[in-house]
DNA sequence: AACACGGGGAC
DNA sequence: GTCCCAGTGTT
């Protein structure tokens, strides 16, 4: 990009560019901030492309503290490009299990078996080359191009954006697409080309602490001198952001059934969409206004139970925790038959449930919220011949070798600690 | 340009 | 509850 086109984007978004000489002293009182100040992180202890690259995907839309355990165990398992090239999927998936967005971990071995075919397994130095790279976009390319190699580069992500967009009162809405340019084009001016990696590197920090989304602290800031939302008494205007949509809530039930060696059914994800390749109990959307004859349940016996395969004390303690839900929903016993026609149908078994509701799991993702109810059943005959390919009993011990989402996660300490000990399982 | 894609931490 | 976060790929 040229300094025209510069001159451009800044009259459009009205910038005000700063002269050289300011350039030069907004550098120096950023870097010095920086060095006394930095903050001691693993990858800063590195100058090797393949775990700033590492970092750097983790990092996407994840915090510092979340990340630091994460980025230890992945560079012990996978220490190098090739050794990523070359993993297992499962594998992959285990060490990003919690982390979320987990195609982030799967571009990243697309990658690394880029880099092998046409790098001959060493990172590439050009940011045009970077940037072709699969999960790296602009932010990824820039931030590996200068920490790495110390090409000066902007990489521009949430933090960068709003401390510019104080500095320089910028009115573009940082939620959008087409923003990142205008800030792309002010980093590039004001980037020190003999510490671009520092220089990113110094505006995040500053982004984190100092120059806080909610609570910032302009007057401690090592560039006070240069923000003009500060000066001007803006700051509380910027930056400017549109909020997000609100997730859209989606009823779930969840599947636990044990077979008679006490084994767990599973389900692998399909492999693409939510939470693609993991393991799950099994996860039915079931159409509750459609089930024939429903009627709308009193709270009190929404959860009743299959009471001639409990003994006495056992029914009454778990009428004693019956489901609290002030919806009005189908008894047990109705969903009860509908869940054993999906089951039979789709996973060819007969299940004698044992218990509603074994607990109610709320989980958010960024786009959907999912409320699951959970179903616990043993399945007393061995007929599972047509059990699908995507499924797996697996016993309670072997599901440390299982990419669980944080749902199951959750589903699954629900089970343990209220259900499993009912039936002193 | 809008949407899909996780999860956790701060207040 | 609210908002935020070291973004990218797909449509």
């Amino acid at each position: 990009m040229t300094n025209l086109e510069h001159t451009k984007i800044f009259k459009a978004a009205g910038i005000e560019m700063w002269p050289a000489e300011k350039i030069q002293a907004f550098r120096k009182a950023l870097l010095d901030w920086y060095d006394k100040e930095k903050r001691d992180l693993p990858w800063r202890r590195t100058s090797d492309p393949y775990s700033i690259w590492v970092s750097e995907i983790m990092l996407q839309q994840t915090r510092v503290d979340t990340v630091i355990p994460y980025y230890h165990n992945f560079l012990d398992k996978f220490p190098d490009i090739a050794a990523l090239a070359a993993a297992p999927e499962d594998a992959i998936l285990k060490a990003w299990e919690g982390l979320g967005y987990y195609s982030r971990v799967k571009n990243m071995q697309k990658a690394a078996q880029q880099i092998v075919a046409d790098y001959n397994g060493v990172f590439p130095k050009n940011p045009q080359e970077i940037a072709k790279l699969k999960g790296i976009g602009p932010y990824t390319a820039g931030a590996v191009s200068s920490i790495a190699f110390q090409i000066p580069e902007p990489a521009v992500d949430g933090n960068v954006m709003r401390v510019m967009s104080r500095l320089f009162e910028i009115d573009a809405d940082i939620a959008k697409p087409a923003s990142r340019k205008i800030f792309e084009a002010v980093v590039r001016e004001l980037i020190d080309p003999e510490r671009p990696g520092d220089f990113n590197q110094a505006l995040m920090d500053l982004g984190s602490s100092i120059c806080s989304p909610l609570n910032p602290q302009p007057e401690i800031s090592p560039i006070k001198a240069f923000n003009a939302a500060y000066k001007n008494g803006t700051m509380h205007l910027y930056p400017v952001k549109s909020k997000a949509k609100r997730p859209v809530p989606m009823n779930l039930q969840g599947i636990i059934l044990q077979n008679k060696e006490k084994q767990f059914l599973l389900e692998k994800r399909p492999s693409s969409g939510l939470l693609a390749d993991f393991w799950t109990f099994p996860l039915i959307q079931l159409d509750l206004d459609a089930i024939p004859g429903t009627v709308a349940a009193e709270p009190e016996s929404a959860a009743s139970i299959q009471t001639e395969l409990l003994v006495a004390e056992e029914f009454q303690k778990l009428t004693e925790t019956a489901n609290k839900s002030d919806k009005k929903l189908p008894s047990f016993n109705q969903i009860e038959a509908k869940l054993s026609e999906v089951v039979a149908e789709k996973y060819g078994l007969k299940p004698v449930w044992l218990k509603a509701e074994t607990g109610s799991v709320n989980h958010v993702f960024s786009h959907i919220k999912w409320h699951i109810t959970g179903y616990y059943g043993r399945v007393l005959t061995k007929e599972d011949s047509r059990l699908p390919e995507q499924c797996r009993w697996v016993s309670e011990n072997d599901f440390a070798d299982y990419a669980f989402p944080v749902p199951q996660q959750k589903m699954w300490q629900q089970f343990k600690q209220q259900t499993r000990k009912e039936f002193g399982l």
